[in-house]
DNA sequence: GTCTATACCTAGATAGAC
DNA sequence: GTCTATCTAGGTATAGAC
């Protein structure tokens, strides 16, 4: 079950042990390159013994480091969605400015995950389906809902401020473009045309000139 | 290979053996339930023994019909291409109008493609990245690029007459707009609040406002 | 913490009777 | 055209020596 909650209480937790972000150096570093892996040719066909052989190591020596090939990509996944949600939650206030600048930095966001951390927005845009399905990856869902009212948050004051217009329905406009951003991860190329920064800003253009009345 | 090329010539065809379409019955209907399961599960996780069960019969005995798992997920697949690019060719010359229109209609097939075609809109989607990276589903890229060549010549168009904005991309928006149609498989519910035609509207709306100058 | 060796399972596919 | 029975390959994971 792989459950990390300090059940024993914090109290008797003796002196240097740092019992969160271990961060033991080689667990990171194998997490990293099964991320590579996994990303580069998919979940179920990264098999265990090429994320072993990428790390120097057998396959069976990888079950010192993590219970499971799941626990490694749960692992890799809840970190990055973790840090995108923060990053969301403080631009949604949207209270500096209009609505139009909120949605820009929304759009801005998105699309550098997908720059930064392509190896997880890859995972996540070529798994889904399976992480959809799983049980143990339910809380994707559930984080990529509270990411979504986020979006409408701002679409909906910028809807009644009459800054966006009347006609889009803030829902569909989000998935609208958040599907856009998000399929990004098949074809942008960083060393392309175009860099992640001019890349947002067209998004922004694009979308902002949709949606203003 | 499943070369399909008449290379043997119509002339010397008999009466009344119908080379294509030849429809047995049977077969086609187990290509319908084996997109169902694909669609449902995953390619990867759908098995012969699912398919076969939902269709009837063992697992041993879908090999009457289909040479192997990838013939039929090669069938499903190129049977919807096919019609998706008939029907995008009959809409890109753009000429019955302004670039406005052509692209309304772009919007509107990839959108009806979703709500009519789910099963091959999700199985494309959701196992895109082992259909890339199998030398037998080659094809799909193809087929897409040219897709995106019928996106690109209406948007370079509009752009060159003045129609569309100067400051957006091409290639960038026809992405940004395509993404977010390719991900209503993910939420898109005929039953829900809008019907595809109002989604279809809707992304219009956004996008044709938005490419305007 | 890594290796050797292997258990155990499930996948796609096949042979031959009916 | 379907079933019975089974092969073979390759997957995750484990046990125990070093």
């Amino acid at each position: 079950m792989t459950d990390d909650s300090t059940s024993a209480g914090a109290a008797a937790q003796p002196q240097t042990q740092a019992p969160r972000r271990r961060r033991s150096g080689r667990r990171h570093e194998i997490l990293e390159i099964a991320g590579r892996q996994i990303a580069e040719k998919g979940y179920a066909e990264a098999t265990v013994r090429d994320i072993g052989e990428a790390a120097g190591i057998l396959s069976g020596s990888l079950y010192r480091h993590f219970d499971s090939k799941d626990t490694i990509l749960e692992e890799l996944l809840r970190t990055y969605l973790d840090d995108l949600l923060v990053a969301y939650e403080a631009v949604t206030p949207a209270s500096e400015g209009s609505a139009s600048a909120a949605l820009r930095k929304l759009i801005q966001i998105g699309v550098r995950a997908v720059h930064e951390n392509r190896v997880e927005v890859t995972i996540l845009h070529d798994n889904y389906k399976f992480l959809l399905r799983n049980p143990r990856f339910t809380f994707i869902q559930a984080m990529e809902r509270q990411i979504m009212t986020y979006w409408l948050r701002v679409l909906e004051e910028g809807r009644a401020t009459g800054e966006f217009s009347r006609e889009l329905n803030p829902r569909v406009a989000s998935l609208a473009i958040m599907g856009g951003i998000e399929t990004m991860v098949r074809w942008f190329d960083p060393r392309g045309q175009f860099s992640h920064e001019e890349v947002a800003e067209q998004y922004a253009t694009l979308h902002l000139n949709g949606l203003t009345a």
